[in-house]
DNA sequence: CGCTATATATAGCAATGCTACGTATGGAGG
DNA sequence: CCTCCATACGTAGCATTGCTATATATAGCG
């Protein structure tokens, strides 16, 4: 997958991997790379930086714990955030559709 | 349209443009628009330097022309951008399914 | 004669994700 | 015991990318 290619689209990713419930970040990552079957692997220097932004936007919440002696900051979406996400589940509709007719690949990925 | 999601992408969209047959660079950005009916309204500043980008890369040749007093480049795939198209055609549909998938947003746009 | 569409160009900017590094804990394997 | 790996978080600085703003020039319309 080429790196530039998730630019724009990191934040409603994040924000639908909190949809089913709070993470912790380290989590969020896994959670990523597992519904995609590894095809988003995120590096942590991604993530992290990309949930405190989306903290700030007040999009997700977060609070420290300690769970086995490592901590942790869990994160789960705001009332803005689960709207935030509504939105960008729209944006990618219409992007996706945009560049597939350009593309002239006239067939969608399987919905496996 | 969010302005950053196209970002990692465009090569492709410029590439598809000039798959049927030799566009110049105005006739691309025309030609993007209205096969993505102006979802897709590419500024000026994006396109030339883009397309001059492209043709660095030897994955498309441009040559001068006046055409009603007024001149312009025109653009054509080389062998090595059809082999890149084919090969951004490839990425998008890893991509879009990638997202798709974490997105949880299973609905493909329709194909109209 | 001014406005719009056509046609191209570039400098500088803003945004974004990545690279590379650093800190720390717990458990597995030698 | 000690090393390595997975877990868990963090930041500074960088590279890339497309956009904004601006500039030039011609043709045609009102």
């Amino acid at each position: 997958m080429r790196a530039e290619a998730l630019k724009g689209h990191l934040d409603g990713l994040l924000l639908a991997a909190l949809e089913d419930g709070p993470l912790h970040g380290y989590a969020v990552k896994e959670a990523l790379r597992e519904t995609t079957e590894g095809r988003i692997d995120l590096p942590t220097g991604t993530v992290y930086p990309a949930l405190h932004r989306l903290e700030r936007a007040d999009l997700i919440t977060g609070s420290w714990s300690v769970v086995g002696g490592r901590r942790r900051r869990t994160y789960e979406l705001t009332a803005a955030g689960r709207t935030a996400l509504s939105g960008e589940r729209a944006g990618w509709q219409e992007f996706a559709t945009a560049v597939t007719a350009a593309l002239g690949a006239r067939q969608w990925p399987a919905t496996t």
